[in-house]
DNA sequence: TTCTTTTCTTAACTTAAGTGAACGAGTTAT
DNA sequence: ATAACTCGTTCACTTAAGTTAAGAAAAGAA
């Protein structure tokens, strides 16, 4: 489990036994069940989730209906917004399956960075790639129809469709449920002719 | 135009005089005409952009159309995806109006870096700010429908509205400029009644 | 100014997404 | 085993966005 997440850390800098053991010192990794709502709306959490195995999900309730807008697989970290706006969640995470993650807070995060301030440029790097590829997905979306989406998401992350509901990806896509449904269908029955 | 810079650097951190006379050693900042196109898609250029005064916009050609993903006014920052990806630029941007901004590499951050460490940490806070801020669009952006898209736009840069052209909102609200208009004159309609 | 080009609007028509409701398959609970 | 729920699909209908085309309005160039 620890390997997974050295691993992970070494695409960025590489760590001593030193700076190992100082992450370990910590406790860290969670083992956490499906459904499992990991914060909801109005919470302060401080919490940052680094996911080993499993899937959870971030989303909105707008006039009681569910808004899913993320999925965090293996090797993807979901850092809350609430943390750095410094206000009340807007939204909810839970797992969507059986999840192992790592829970961290900034608190953590300071204190090793002042021992160790190579792990400052590790965040940063982290970041800048994390907002890279935000802003790609985000550009994706707005350029692409609902149609395109979904056959985007087929080849980026062909996983997702098999391992969550479909009324979740729906609104994912941008889209609502029945939407989605009658898509797939139109889409098979081009495929066919 | 130097107090401007320093002034939202002072957000994040308190600059000494000589660590501000650090960054005045390079040459950075640019008057750039109205129309000018700073990056093309294809090219591999290092420069990230710090608006001071006016505004200018990201945008992809897709079978002949423009597809406008983000525009950036005072204040804020750009930064190309292909620094970070070190592929060829997938997008344009080019300037909506005539504009003051500063043109930095990241070398440049390397040597201030290097010599004042206290950089990296601005530089974390300020990506981490970023990202924050483009997760949240996004989400909103997903959760809601074309005109409330619309709606939203009014609330939160209203000047938006007023300083670009409207063919180039559409695309970055994600529709054709003929749907914008009829939904403008749509709401019209409806603040009537 | 006048001419040209760009941008915005309108309209008629097509296509796709939203809505509300019903049904069935699969799950979970009792 | 049966009832209750959840989830996905389908259908008929409504609403809004895409498309194509034409013309008005505004901006820029000569």
């Amino acid at each position: 489990m620890q390997d997974i997440l050295f691993g992970f850390i070494s695409k960025y800098i590489s760590l001593t036994e030193d700076e190992k053991n100082a992450i370990l010192t910590f406790d860290i990794f969670r083992s956490i069940k499906k459904g499992t709502i990991l914060l909801k709306e109005g919470q302060k959490s401080q919490d940052e989730y680094f996911i080993l195995k499993g899937c959870i999900r971030k989303y909105y309730i707008k006039n009681g209906e569910e808004k899913t807008t993320g999925f965090f697989t293996e090797m993807e970290s979901l850092i809350p917004n609430c943390i750095i706006s410094k206000a009340p969640s807007e939204y909810y995470i839970s797992c969507v399956e059986d999840t192992i993650l790592t829970i961290t807070n900034p608190n953590m995060g300071v204190e090793i960075n002042t021992k160790f301030p190579r792990f400052e440029v590790m965040c940063r790097m982290f970041s800048e790639e994390l907002l890279a590829k935000e802003q790609i997905n985000f550009d994706e979306f707005k350029i692409s129809s609902p149609e395109q989406r979904y056959q985007n998401l087929l080849q980026n992350r062909p996983d997702l469709i098999q391992r969550v509901p479909q009324y979740q990806l729906a609104s994912y896509l941008g889209m609502k449920p029945q939407s989605l449904s009658r898509l797939r269908a139109r889409i098979l029955e081009k495929s066919k002719s």
